[in-house]
DNA sequence: TTGAAAGCGATACCAG
DNA sequence: CTGGTATCGCTTTCAA
């Protein structure tokens, strides 16, 4: 591979000149400016990265940290991020967290470890007061879905609150009364948060909660499953059932069917975050839209904007969540 | 951030003593590795990756292109081998090929300016001649679910045709005489192979293929429901449906449902793929499985052995895949 | 607008 | 076993 100084010999100028020319940062005469680029040309010349890191500080590569790599939501999440990166010429590094605390502070030192030049993290386990730290260390990153006091501006969430209430307001504007519950661990911001919103719309419409009509899950089909079943078994009927999130719900509906229940003349299901394919279930899930492209989208330009300084104008924090209407309600 | 250059300072030993025990290669005296460790501890030092790749020429870093970031098949197949490669102490780069030639040649050409140490493909639409000459480059790099002829020590697959075989002798062995076909697009290897498995199943059961109840999908949900529905409209009675894959399998089913068929009273279905929410469909769904964390993780394996010398043994390169059976036949 | 030269923070070879 | 030093390929003052 050809080095600048290669071709700085080529085209009989000096290697800062290539350098200049290469990023184009003052201007450089034309008939030079050509002669360099022929010089490349001809070489086939491509710039190290890690030189130009190196030398410059700057690595141009954004870490990420998400609970897991597969799974419909973080694979919608990565790719908004990696196209907004790429198009800017960055790329990203991708750890996972497996919703560990120490995986997931072992994924930030590793990333940090490989100089990225900022963080975009999805982390549920570690603690406020590591991040609070995290951010006086002077490492730029952003926070997805998580809210902490002393670093709101690098939060970018989804109002998981209001999520929860429109989809119990729903159930209840439908004239439903017993309603169960299935959240996610409650160990979980987000889960803990749509948990919340469900009781604000139980009270504002007067309605009693009734504990055994909530189940705590995991956020994983199985977890619908294993919830429907429970809450069948305490003896309580509901027409109603609110599910955490999708994955949840379509396991609720796998067990409502070998109950044969009929959905949703029975039992109305609703999920939460409107994955890709909320609407492969049978019958289509009503669900809470999670706009898991414009967070990814929204955090990548924040780091655009804060790290390199690119102008960008409309960096929006706090996204409204929607419901979505479909055949299981 | 602390440098090798003051742990030397403060340990009181040479900068090349300091990088010797940080890669513990050649003997260090116990009590000088003891001096320099309560140094690096001292500053907090953390070596700087992007200096040891420049002096080294090692990125420790591997690329990775996949069709998309998205979506249960990559997803795991990038769980996997991330996970792999953190444990080597590596880290991956990834990047997003959309099945589309240039920007599959795009991804691979940032990827490789990025200084990877070796690249793990899965591409769709670049010409064999170009993989071929890439390898000739000089370019360590691994290609997934795709055989090129001159670079077969390269190539870690599945064997698609047989496990098209497999899913159409299932329909063959089930009794059904009349198989409607969706295929993804003919132009990827994979869907063409898996395609010419399902003929060579008819052939071996002596039934003739209809063209009438064949149709080129796209691998989507989508091509799954709009194939369904022109095959039901060219008016030849179908009561199996073999799918390329798992999407089309399912959106087959939805549009199935619509039509008030039962399945698979009325019409048996299988996909291929075995993606994780296959089951999540009504009927569970009958499919092929594609072993895609094993494959995932052979091609970080191949890696690790070719490109890093880590004592590997078992190196696979093709894989066999099997029948699942499940509701939907 | 261009050139010369000093780093950036490590690795690795060569002596000792 | 340890130290000195050239080197990796590029960016970035400082002068001219």
């Amino acid at each position: 591979m050809a080095t600048i100084y290669q071709v700085s010999e080529l085209a009989g100028v000096s290697l800062a000149t290539v350098s200049r020319v290469i990023n184009n940062t003052v201007p450089v005469r034309e008939a030079t400016r050509l002669k360099v680029e022929a010089a490349m040309q001809e070489l086939g010349y491509r710039p190290n990265s890690v030189a130009q890191s190196l030398a410059s500080n700057r690595s141009n590569s954004i870490g990420i940290v998400v609970s897991e790599l597969g799974g419909p939501f973080y694979g919608e999440l990565l790719s908004r991020i990696e196209n907004e990166f790429r198009a800017a010429g960055k790329h990203v590094i991708i750890a996972a967290g497996h919703s560990n605390a120490d995986l997931e502070r072992d994924s930030i030192e590793f990333l940090r470890s490989r100089n990225c030049d900022a963080l975009i993290l999805h982390v549920e386990a570690v603690h406020d007061a590591y991040l609070v730290e995290l951010a006086e260390s002077g490492l730029p990153f952003v926070l997805i879905n998580r809210m902490v006091a002393g670093i709101e501006e690098r939060c970018i969430t989804l109002d998981n609150e209001q999520g929860g209430y429109l989809a119990t307001e729903y159930m209840l504007q439908q004239g439903h009364r017993d309603i169960a519950y299935i959240s996610g661990p409650l160990w979980k911001h987000d889960a803990q948060e749509r948990y919340n919103g469900h009781q604000k719309a139980l009270a504002k419409f007067a309605v009693c909660e009734n504990k055994a009509l909530f189940y705590e899950g995991d956020f994983q089909e199985t977890g619908g499953v294993n919830g429907f079943n429970h809450l069948r078994e305490q003896g309580h009927a509901f027409t109603a059932l609110v599910c955490g999130n999708d994955e949840m719900a379509s396991g609720a509906i796998t067990a409502a069917h070998e109950a044969g229940l009929d959905i949703p003349e029975q039992v109305a299901v609703i999920g939460f975050d409107n994955i890709n394919f909320s609407h492969y279930t049978h019958p289509k899930l009503t669900t809470i839209d999670y706009p898991v492209a414009e967070i990814g989208q929204m955090a990548a330009r924040w780091v655009l904007k804060r790290v390199y300084q690119r102008p960008i104008e409309d960096l929006q924090a706090l996204f409204i969540p929607q419901l979505i209407v479909r055949d299981s309600t």
